[in-house]
DNA sequence: AAGACGAAAGTGGTTGA
DNA sequence: TCAACAACTTTCGTCTT
């Protein structure tokens, strides 16, 4: 009801609105601001961004929830020699209670890491939520966050940074990777520091990804553009055929598959401009020329006489 | 007025000596 | 470790629709 009314963001006046049917919010793409919501947190879903994922698509959530910071098995242990009614407690017990203290000591030592698992599963979540990733994905990125947390990565880092690299990365381990400006824009973080961090976690991690083509991309930039399977059926023919011509060696996937997009819904006669591909895509409209110019020459497409 | 264009200078990551 | 390098970004004035 409300976001009808809704036009320009309260935060920074942006027109640049996202409207979210499935999960019933709309946000700001400037500032990140979500200004109206309906439901919290329903999708539990994959969304699928390119066909070759549709067999992947499951419901999934596992019974014990890595999002949770423990089980629930914390116990409190007091360090006096009394028992709960405040008796002193006979010497045949002590050595087993000391023994528990010690224990107990021991977990207070991860105590500081607890709490920052605590605050950051919290924060994941809410994350999660905001980059639209289904569970098993948000899951993947707390066990990656509970290892850097235990590599002590996070020192010197804040926790929201490396949440934000931890769910970047996961999304790359499931094969459905997102653009880092897009990311960090939903996120509002800063595109080098996110960038960085990634790097850094993967690396002292021992994290390795394949690297990334366009075709992983299309499927999620189409959907946002609102082009049809037709468009998106020709982007990945296209990128076939660029693959094959080695078009793409040294190219960056998202910008590629920005020029991809460009040149195929021209073709396929529903144009979008190249502001409107750059902004969902992470590159800009310069890059967008360069490549399109580029692939346009060498796949011999006259877009001129298109137009 | 919006979209596209392209030059020029700047940025950060990769590579190879 | 550092400099050279390629890809990409930022910025901006200009042309086109």
């Amino acid at each position: 009801m409300t976001e009808e009314t809704i036009v320009k963001c309260t935060e920074c006046t942006s027109r640049n609105l996202h409207k979210d049917d499935k999960r019933g919010e709309v946000v700001c793409f400037d500032c990140g601001l979500v200004l109206a919501e309906d439901v919290i947190d329903q999708s539990a879903e994959w969304n699928v961004y390119n066909p070759e994922d549709g067999d992947k698509k499951a419901r999934v959530g596992a019974p014990t929830n890595m999002l949770l910071h423990d089980k629930g098995l914390s116990t409190e242990i007091d360090w006096q020699n009394r028992d709960f009614s405040g008796k002193a407690i006979s010497s045949t017990n002590r050595s087993q209670l000391h023994r528990m203290r010690k224990w107990q000591a021991r977990a207070r030592s991860n105590n500081s890491r607890e709490r920052n698992l605590q605050n950051a599963m919290q924060e994941m979540s809410s994350m999660g939520a905001r980059l639209e990733l289904p569970r098993s994905i948000q899951s993947e990125a707390a066990v990656i966050y509970r290892r850097a947390l235990e590599a002590n990565i996070i020192r010197g880092r804040s926790i929201p940074g490396v949440a934000g690299a931890c769910l970047y990365i996961a999304c790359e381990l499931a094969g459905v990777p997102r653009p880092i400006a897009d990311v960090s824009h939903r996120l509002r973080m800063g595109k080098k520091e996110l960038g960085r961090t990634i790097r850094q976690v993967k690396l002292k991690l021992r994290i390795r990804t394949k690297p990334k083509e366009a075709s992983q991309f299309i499927g999620q930039f189409c959907s946002r553009l609102g082009l049809n399977s037709e468009i998106e059926g020709a982007c990945q023919e296209m990128f076939i055929k660029i693959k094959s011509l080695e078009l793409d060696s040294g190219r960056g996937p998202t910008g590629l598959a920005a020029a991809i997009i460009y040149i195929s819904a021209i073709v396929g006669g529903q144009r979008r401009t190249q502001r409107d591909i750059a902004d969902i895509s992470g590159v800009t409209e310069v890059t967008i020329r360069n490549r399109y110019k580029e692939l346009a020459a060498a796949l011999d497409i006259n877009l001129e006489e298109l137009i």
